[in-house]
DNA sequence: GCCTCACCTTGACCTGGATCAAGTCTGGGG
DNA sequence: CCCCAGACTTGATCCAGGTCAAGGTGAGGC
């Protein structure tokens, strides 16, 4: 191991381990069979460009807790998650924390910030990125206008999200919140209505501290109200990640405030 | 008063004023001298062009308590506020409310959708708008491609807002939430620091209700802290709407979490 | 296999803010 | 000037969820 290495694990901080390609063929290919190519703001740009899509961003891995964004900090990059998964939050002096999102394969992250970002991120396991400079975003919003309507669509649909969140934390009960945090989970396994009446099973990656902090709660609530679920036989739980909604009608309901 | 009206007034609708200019140097003049102009996305547009602007928009004038977007509705519209107030919310379907946010003079309405509207918008006092339909703005966006950038940035200028105002509903005490209300409306203001202990004059043009619905309280709770505010000294209260801050650095320190 | 540590669950109790119920103030109309 | 309605304030009480404090559990290391 390296003297470098050493002194940033000496410091409690692992390395992000940076990889740069400069072999034009691999640099295709990695845009090519990239996730962010079918889901994300890639997806804007032609096949036969990628190369100079390629040669504007660059990989990175991020081992598990590590932070990669600083609240507050002058923020010069946008980032694609290719890999794994990351938290989004804000902290108050005192410690408290609103996670104010989760992000995985294909979701975009740095467009809430303006010359500083407004929020931290967090890797939740190992989670590879790709990373865009500002300076190259602009390069690739000029040359390819598309991407700039790429880009506003991503805002919108962040927005959106937002704005059900706020509802969510201003308005809703413990148990509300839960039950909209799982079908929320449900949805992003599959698009459309898959059975109404089918169980669905979910895997939550996530810590419950993780969980309470993006729901406005106290871990104790809510290993409390998946407690309560369970017992009332709207989901069923085997081991911590794995739970499975068996009742998807009734905690739908529930998650809109009907029941 | 026509036919029309009465029926209208008769369902308990007022009717929205719309006026439709027609001649090219009023045109002009519309967007010329616009509050848009200065502070909203018409800045993107050169002066010579501002008849394109113009044609491609139209004002509306909005009674007080009127609602011109509906929660759910098929996206059509952008909007600018160019005159009066506007709230923003979201319903559950029991009628609990949340009003994300209030819009004035410049702000921009509408990037929160995407086929439908993810939120409803009513006026608070007489409002003006001058309204965009979603194909006028991509006819400009496609001939004015700063534009888009343009919006990019008002998206993420409301994404960092959204962001603290999660912390706030998930993660703030009632005491928190109304000194950061206290405070956003100062800063509303007057931009950069105007003094740092002078008394700030506010002039809430909201009733308690929208407070407690923007903050996630109960009209009781808000009532209950201005009036603490007020026992303690840190703000005077005249008539209902009429709020000084009296020690803007101990509000400014409660909103953080630090007292 | 079993130890251990980190994470989760459960229980007992407390409290901030909600709820319920009177007052009080204000401004517009007669 | 007084009355009235709507909006706000204040008080009494309640309760959902927070806090504090033990236990349980299961995945990785020895």
């Amino acid at each position: 191991m390296g003297v470098a290495a050493q002194q940033m694990l000496q410091a409690g901080r692992v390395p992000i381990i940076m990889t740069s390609t400069r072999i034009p063929d691999e640099i295709h290919d990695r845009c090519a069979h990239c996730i962010g190519r079918e889901h994300s703001i890639c997806n804007a740009i032609d096949d036969c460009d990628l190369a100079i899509l390629a040669s504007e961003s660059s990989k990175m891995t991020v081992p598990d807790g590590r932070s990669f964004i600083e609240e507050g900090e002058p923020a010069h990059d946008f980032f694609v998650v290719t890999g794994g998964r990351v938290k989004l939050f804000t902290l108050l002096p005192d410690g408290r924390r609103q996670i104010t999102g989760f992000a995985e394969g294909g979701d975009f992250l740095g467009l809430a910030a303006s010359t500083s970002y407004a929020f931290g991120a967090e890797a939740l396991g190992t989670a590879v990125l790709c990373r865009f400079p500002h300076a190259s975003m602009q390069r690739l919003t000029s040359r390819f206008p598309n991407l700039e309507h790429r880009l506003r669509q991503e805002a919108s649909r962040e927005l959106t999200l937002m704005q059900a969140r706020m509802t969510l934390l201003g308005r809703k009960t413990a148990r509300e919140r839960l039950a909209t945090f799982l079908m929320e989970r449900a949805r992003l396994l599959s698009a459309p209505v898959p059975e109404p009446h089918a169980p669905i099973e979910l895997d939550l990656p996530m810590p419950r501290t993780d969980i309470a902090d993006y729901l406005g709660l106290t871990i104790e609530t809510v290993s409390r109200v998946l407690s309560a679920f369970k017992r009332e036989g709207l989901i069923s739980i085997r081991g911590i990640t794995h739970i499975t909604i068996m009742q998807p009608d009734r905690i739908a309901a529930i998650a809109e405030g009907l029941e």
